[in-house]
DNA sequence: CATACAATTGAGAATATTTCTCAATTGCGA
DNA sequence: TCGCAATTGAGAAATATTCTCAATTGTATG
C-alpha cells in the first residue's frame, strides 16, 4: 500500500505529518481540515468556526485560527484571498497546482497547467529580479452557478 | 496633446476622472495617489497614512481608508496581498499587467507578458468555469536588495 | 497501561484593523 | 460669490486577529 501526498492522506499519514514535527495530532485540528475537506471550497475563518463548531461543540475561535496557521505550515491547507479581500483557506493541492473559484459559491478546481516555469526564467533575465515564487488564482463561475 | 491613461495622468487629467463620476478632486485624494507614485513600491495602509500626514498634516486613518477605496473604484490604484497576508496598494499599472514584487523592499516591476489568455479559454472548456478574470503576481528579490 | 511532561486548548482580555457617525469644512457648478 | 452636495476629521463602533494563562490532553516512556 503506497502514501499518496496532498489531499488523500489517510489518518495515518496525518499521524506522521503531524508527529514528523512533533505536533500533536489533535481532534481540533483533524476537524478544521475535515471541514475543508468536505466542503472543497474557499473557506472563511467564520464558515469554518461554524462547521468545526458543529463537529467538536466548544471548540474555540482562537483555536480554530491556531490550527490553520498550525496546518499552513505544514502544507496541508493554504490561505488564499478572495476577491473581496478578504482571507479564506481550502486544502493544500497535491503538487504544484493553481485554483479556480467560483466567485458565487467559491467552489474551488486546481489545475497542473502553471505557466510561469519559463516566463520566470525569462522574467528574471529581463528585470533583474530574482523571480522565487508566484501566486495566481483564476475566477469565474461555475457551471451550477451559472443555471 | 494627447491624453495618455494610467500612470501618466497630469493633474488635468486626474481631475477629468474625478470630475466624469461627479467626485471632488480633493488634496487628500491626490496625497494619496502621490504618495504612491513616488514610492512606485506596495505601501500598506499604515506606510501610506504616514507619507499622507507628512504632505497634508492632520489627514485623518479614515480619510485615506476612504481615498484608497475611492481611488481603486476609479482604477488608479490597485489593491494587493503580500505575501505575509497584508493587504496593501500601488498605483494602477497601464493596460494588462501583472506585478513583480521585491520581497524586501516592495518595490513594484509591472510586466505585460500575460500568459492567461489562452490558458483561460483552455480551462473554461476544460472544466467547465467560465473564467471571468485571474490575479497574478510574482515574488522575488530585486538586484538591490541582493546586493 | 499508568505516568510525566510538553503541547494544546478555551475563555476572555488585549490589539489591530476597518468602518461608521456626524458636525464642520470645502470643492465646484451656477 | 453663493449654495449645496461631497468630503473630511475625530472618535466611537464594529470586526478581525492575537495574546495570556490556567486547565486539559496527546504521546513518549517505562
Amino acid at each position: 500500500m503506497k502514501t499518496k501526498p496532498g489531499r488523500t492522506q489517510n489518518s495515518e499519514d496525518l499521524r506522521a505529518i503531524f508527529h514528523a514535527k512533533r505536533l500533536k495530532c489533535t481532534p481540533q485540528r483533524l476537524a478544521v481540515l475535515k471541514a475543508l475537506k468536505e466542503s472543497g471550497a474557499y473557506l472563511s475563518i467564520n464558515m469554518l468556526d461554524r462547521k468545526v463548531k458543529e463537529m467538536l461543540p466548544g471548540t474555540g475561535l482562537a483555536t480554530v485560527y491556531r490550527a490553520l496557521e498550525t496546518l499552513e505550515e505544514l502544507g496541508l491547507v493554504v490561505k488564499v484571498h478572495l476577491e473581496d479581500g478578504c482571507h479564506s483557506y481550502a486544502v493544500a493541492p497535491e503538487g504544484h497546482m493553481h485554483p479556480i473559484v467560483c466567485t458565487e459559491c467559491n467552489k474551488v478546481i486546481d489545475f497542473a497547467e502553471c505557466p510561469l516555469g519559463e516566463l520566470s526564467e525569462k522574467l528574471t533575465h529581463d528585470t533583474g529580479i530574482e523571480i522565487q515564487n508566484h501566486f495566481l488564482q483564476l475566477f469565474g463561475k461555475c457551471r451550477d452557478c451559472r443555471a
